[in-house]
DNA sequence: CTGCATGCAAAAACTTTGCACCGCC
DNA sequence: GGCGGTGCAAAGTTTTTGCATGCAG
């Protein structure tokens, strides 16, 4: 069973209200401006339940830390390869690729993980300038 | 200006002659057979090196370590959430999300990375016991 | 009060790095 | 013999965990 605590509730709104996909470093930076005495581990305990109970997103795009969605309607994210912002990407959906992959598999394909790479409008304009911040 | 290493042979032979996409530790410990003396540090150092040559190709699948795959042929991953083991999939060509994701987005899409996750074929004839190998 | 959640710190898991020595070219 | 590669160990990064205390139910 699951209690009400103010640093749970305190950590899915900022979540919630973001929509840059912060890291669980971002995420205790901020929620500790509220909580002075949170500790990281909490707001990984917290992370790790909210996605667990489907409230959040965690996306581990395989380079740094993992980012955390309070998007959970079905959409994909594109990585800028210039700057290293996450953004999301409202395209039609793509889960006819999971029918592709059960034809070649001998298992059960249950889901993917995708994601985009390339340069943001933000990076393009710059021209693609190292370490621009988008 | 790339020397030749016995070491780095020896890494490159062994993940070129695998299909099970080992992880850096996987590579580290067959190749002590080898090299008793070799560290953990020129493991990691010749992978990254050798997948940066585009000998080999690194694999994150989000969850625990990289993995590295001998096969650079363009093709797809399904990880078996029972297991944990990491299986080619020949499957066709799904480029086309490519499109799909440029037509979503003000930046330019320079490619994907996606893996597909469900039960292979060995946990489903076990049961899907936790903690069966593959 | 009972037990889940927290704060704190230590540790685990994975990877990178500084430095002196070794061995290709 | 010059310079890139190695071995070793230390440190960096990200995440998890053990334990005593705090607070919701």
């Amino acid at each position: 069973m699951i209690k009400y605590s103010r640093q749970r509730e305190c950590i899915r709104d900022f979540i919630l209200c973001r929509k840059d996909h912060p890291t669980a470093e971002t995420v205790y930076m901020n929620v500790q401006k509220l909580f002075p005495n949170i500790s990281l581990g909490t707001v990984y305990r917290n992370l790790t339940l909210l996605a667990d109970l489907g409230e959040i997103q965690k996306i581990s795009i395989g380079i740094g830390a993992d980012r955390f969605d309070g998007n959970t309607a079905p959409h994909y994210h594109v990585i800028c390869r210039n700057c290293g912002c996450v953004m999301d990407l409202e395209m039609e959906n793509i889960s006819h690729i999971n029918i592709l992959a059960e034809n070649a598999f001998e298992g059960k394909i249950e889901g993917h993980f995708a994601y985009f790479f390339g340069i943001c409008k933000s990076c393009l304009e710059k021209g693609q300038t190292k370490d621009s911040a988008c």
